[in-house]
RNA sequence: GGCGAGGUAGCUCAGCUGGUCUAGAGCGCUGGAUUCAUAACCCGGAGGUCGAGGGUUCGAGUCCCUCCCUCGCCA
């Protein structure tokens, strides 16, 4: 069975699960399920980053331990996870020894191989923060502080330093002969660009100042004096969560997805990292863009970050699953943003969801119920009728779904299934089973074979779009497939379960339920809700 | 400043190496038809001098030059 491991970065733990983290991971569970669907043994992991020092300070400003303050923030990502209906393998919190000793080791190994080394470090200092700032921040802002407009101070300390610059001709050849490395293009381009200009070696530590939250963090384990730098243990999850007898298989990860913001530290700094430690590296690393919220940017200081509670908001009125496959289908993949509009929101709502897949199933469960009192009729194996080959149409969407989800495509690969249902809407259009029924005598009327075949064959389609969302919206997808009487999903891979009366194609004579709508149409008008 | 991406219908975008592009799709808007269905589905229509100007060519959204604008990245 192919493994396929899936990622998302690891969410700073001080942080509000907001539309960002969701996002990410919501695209980490739709790859994760697609590919269970398909029949791999899959792991889908996500986690929380809690070792920074402002960890150390809020934990200390609501009088509890950093471990207390991280607990109770991991639990807030956990239930937004919940509630989005992520389906996480595993959830990694870097405060966790197995994460925190193997790191550790991974560490030690790039010292004794000279990967790690002591050196000076020089940079531009914000005494307010108490953190230095890159040079490009520093010179945007005149070097003064981002945060108190306070002049910054020019400082020397000794940290660890990874020889980052020593990976610099192996790491352009690697993603030159491996074009989808880094993906989306756009992002390729700007990391070659930059490794065009030389690389630098990375401070990777640095000097413990005070006993404040000493047991906080993970030290250098060859100088204790020292703390490692979050962000450089924080990329090392995506390998100590695998690095087991039993998870090893998984290495190298298939996928790490992961916003623009840290492209850099995923597709240079851990690939080399990943070099240095003669590991295999992961198969792409996929940077998105962001969602801005009604056409601007979200920020802090505009306060209009789309947080979990909106969500919930949406969920509640809308539904989760149009939540998700809002997200996952209008959602920045690309190298541009993405807006989350109310008024879009409620034009796909409408367009894809209430009148395209919800009306649909509508439609066919109720002249099932109306021409064959509810139940599945026995049609005869007459695939192509009035014009429409469905085994090939289905296949062909099917084939289609997991060409987009090879590339990540999952605006490409959520169409799939909907394809289906326009071609059953127009199926129906054409053949007008309504009419048919009208014309029907008896029992014995040949026509009722028609009928009978119509209905199957809208039925046996819907199954199989079905099939194919059911990675965007499992519970809606599973409530179509309830309402066809067809099974969920069990072993045996999508050929299996996407395949046209195959072995878990509908069978005759099964009921039909009659259940309420899926998602009923909403006002174009009606106001956004609110958390 | 350096590097990169892009400006095509109201919106989001397809249009690869120049000729089925007298310019396409989806959504929105609008007219009609229909009734199995969630005022839905189906059919039709309006809407663009393809950022501006110049050039190459028998022929350019597609190649070249100049300019304008937007966006991304710079550890």
């Amino acid at each position: 069975m192919p493994t396929f491991y899936v990622t998302t970065p690891i969410y700073y733990v001080n942080d509000r699960p907001h539309i960002g983290h969701c996002y990410t991971t919501l695209l980490a569970d739709v790859i994760a399920r697609f590919h269970r669907l398909k029949g791999d043994d899959v792991l889908m992991l996500t986690g929380t980053d809690e070792h920074a020092e402002k960890v150390i300070t809020r934990a200390t400003e609501a009088g509890v331990t950093p471990q207390e303050w991280a607990d109770r923030n991991a639990q807030a990502f956990r239930e937004a996870f919940e509630f989005m209906g992520f389906s996480q393998d595993d959830f990694v919190r870097t405060s966790e020894d197995r994460h925190k000793t193997r790191a550790s080791g991974y560490i030690q190994k790039l010292v004794d191989s000279g990967d790690i080394y002591l050196g000076d470090y020089e940079g531009w200092y914000d005494p307010g923060q108490e953190e230095y700032v890159t040079e490009s921040v520093a010179k945007a802002h005149d070097y003064t502080s981002p945060v108190s407009g306070k002049p910054l101070e020019k400082r020397n300390e000794k940290n660890y330093f990874f020889r980052l610059s020593a990976f610099e001709e192996r790491l352009r050849t690697y993603i030159e002969d491996h074009p989808r490395f880094v993906l989306p293009e756009a992002r390729r381009n700007e990391v070659l660009g930059r490794l065009r200009q030389g690389l630098q070696d990375v401070p990777v530590s640095r000097a413990v100042r005070d006993a404040d939250g000493a047991d906080w963090g993970i030290r250098m384990p060859n100088d204790p004096d020292h703390r490692v730098y979050v962000w450089i243990e924080a990329l090392c999850n995506y390998l100590t969560v695998v690095d087991t007898d039993d998870r090893r298989k998984y290495w190298p990860a298939s996928i790490h997805l992961l916003a623009k913001d840290i492209l850099w530290f995923h597709a240079v700094v851990w690939p080399a990292m990943l070099m240095a430690l003669d590991e295999p590296l992961p198969g792409c690393v996929y940077a998105h863009a962001y969602f801005v919220a009604e056409g601007r940017k979200m920020s802090k200081s505009l306060g209009n970050f789309i947080e979990i509670d909106q969500l919930r908001a949406y969920g509640d009125r809308f539904s989760v699953d149009a939540v998700r496959w809002y997200l996952a289908t209008q959602g920045p993949l690309g190298s541009t943003d993405a807006d989350f509009a109310h008024s879009n929101f409620v034009e796909v709502y409408n367009a894809e969801l209430a009148n395209g897949l919800g009306n649909c199933a509508s439609r066919v469960v109720n002249m099932i119920h109306k021409y064959f009192d509810g139940e599945l009729p026995e049609a005869r194996d007459a695939t192509v009728h009035a014009g429409v080959d469905w085994p090939s149409l289905t296949g062909g969407h099917v084939e289609q779904a997991e060409v987009c989800f090879s590339r990540a495509d999952l605006h490409g690969a959520g169409h799939q299934g909907l394809a289906i249902v326009t071609a059953i809407d127009g199926y129906i259009n054409t053949t007008e089973p309504f009419r048919l029924a009208k014309r029907i005598e008896g029992p014995d009327d040949p026509g009722r074979g028609d009928l009978a075949l119509i209905l199957f064959n809208c039925a046996e389609a819907l199954r199989i779009a079905a099939m194919l969302l059911l990675p965007f919206m499992p519970s809606k997808a599973a409530a179509v497939l309830e309402m066809l009487g067809a099974s969920a999903p069990g072993d045996g891979g999508l050929n299996e379960h996407a395949k046209w009366r195959g072995p878990q194609g509908l069978k005759p004579g099964t009921p039909v339920a009659k259940g309420p709508g899926l998602f009923m149409r909403a006002e174009a008008d009606e106001p956004a809700p609110t958390a």
